[in-house]
DNA sequence: CGAACGATTGATTTTCATCAAGACCGGTGG
DNA sequence: CCACCGGTCTTGATGAAAATCAATCGTTCG
């Protein structure tokens, strides 16, 4: 009974070979991992582990086991406060790594959910710290990770704490933008895979700012939206809204 | 010329004996180290480097060399966005660690000064990187410590996407609170060595809204105020307020 | 002591949230 | 395939929160 199987114990992990995609692997090049490390590395991870929509990759309150990087599709992580509110933290898209916000205690702080259906590879946290130990480049590379999730988040602050409406959904638009285009998309035409909604969420704004901030976008000639189907049409200009 | 040594290479650096109250000791106990790790940490700490107020710590875009644990004193750290202004993204106290913005890219993406006279010790990144393979403990530790910046900064982008001026405010002062008291030092009566601007401008409001605020919440009788002198009245309604 | 900076308080304006109505779109089932 | 339904999006009218402008007072430090 396979089902039974994938659900209790989950199948034999496929290898890199298998999974060829797998984001990991922009890890073990940057780390220039030896034959024997590359193995020892592949080993520790499970491929291409697939997410639903709308699934969870993990709920607030767990214990941290894996983390995941994203092969494809699209995830969000929110954090509630401790009246209902939830506030969403980081969108994620192939190549980022997720589940970072437990390492400090050891639980996870956010529910991390798919947008859309999503491909991961997750290693398990403590495997992770051992190789890193045994591999100077990947610690490193590990270091460096959790460094750029620190300066994303101060990022954040200076959007939350310095910019206006229309300035924060530029600055998102252009973020996006940048990330798509580094990962081989298209940088000017694109699907947001998040409602305006959660885009409001995460800017601290309502849904109604973000559309008339598009709209408003739009009527200036800089972007084309239809629905969540974008076209930037001048970033030069959308970053001189950015810089006010 | 003990000026000019002081100047072109420090003095050698003096160990845990001669700088009792070092906050890299509660790395050595957390990380349970043996008489040797605990020997070969000392010796790459530079202890009791003295900053006096509105000294840089480090400045945005120079090179990452050493991580500073506070001592004793008070330092905040901000980033100047591309067009004039300055955010915000941390106070620091004693027992804080300082300059983790730089793993990533290996450069302080932050200015970080001293709000008044204080005391830092430092480690060289390269040596604890080398330090945290040997000692397991000391890596998590070390791990742990990142990981609680990206929970900080993500309580901030709570505090900035769904917070009202008086909850941040009232925010801002139960996190000092809570941290004077780790610290041994009283949560109910402390002084802030930073200014209405700067609180302004660390939680995204004006220093207007501080006063206002500050003054509000005296009328309420939850805090009393005479200048930068805070005392907590009543923690309690002043978690209510937080919690709207 | 006085000058410069910091804090408070009030009046007014701006920005964005809220409330409300209708259009659009995507998925489902007939 | 089409019609319908719920969720999503747009747009407008109104209101509330905080920014801005301005005047005064307090305090700190040369």
């Amino acid at each position: 009974m396979n089902n039974v199987r994938t659900i209790h114990s989950p199948l034999p992990a496929p290898l890199f070979r298998d999974c060829p995609d797998c984001c990991f692997t922009g890890w073990s090049q940057r780390a220039r991992l030896s034959a024997n490390e590359f193995r020892s590395f592949d080993d520790q991870i499970e491929h291409r582990r697939p997410k639903k929509k709308h699934e969870f990759v993990h709920r607030a309150g767990t214990a941290l086991v894996s983390l995941y990087v994203i092969n494809s599709g699209f995830l969000k992580a929110s954090i509630n406060d401790n009246n209902g509110h939830e506030q969403i933290t980081g969108f994620f898209m192939p190549g980022d790594l997720v589940g970072m916000e437990a390492i400090a205690t050891g639980k996870h702080q956010c529910n991390t959910t798919a947008l859309e259906d999503s491909s991961l590879c997750g290693i398990v946290f403590a495997s992770l710290e051992q190789l890193s130990r045994e591999i100077p480049s990947l610690q490193r590379d590990f270091n460096q990770t959790l460094g750029a999730e620190i300066n994303r988040d101060h990022g954040m602050m200076v959007l939350l704490g310095a910019m206006r409406a229309e300035e924060r959904v530029a600055m998102f638009l252009l973020n996006l933008s940048r990330r798509f285009a580094i990962r081989g998309r298209s940088g000017t035409c694109f699907h947001l895979p998040m409602t305006r909604q959660e885009i409001g969420n995460y800017l601290g704004l309502t849904l109604e700012t973000i559309s008339r901030a598009l709209s408003h976008l739009g009527d200036l000639g800089l972007i084309v939206t239809r629905g969540k189907d974008i076209e930037i049409r001048d970033a030069a200009r959308l970053q001189e809204v950015v810089q006010h």
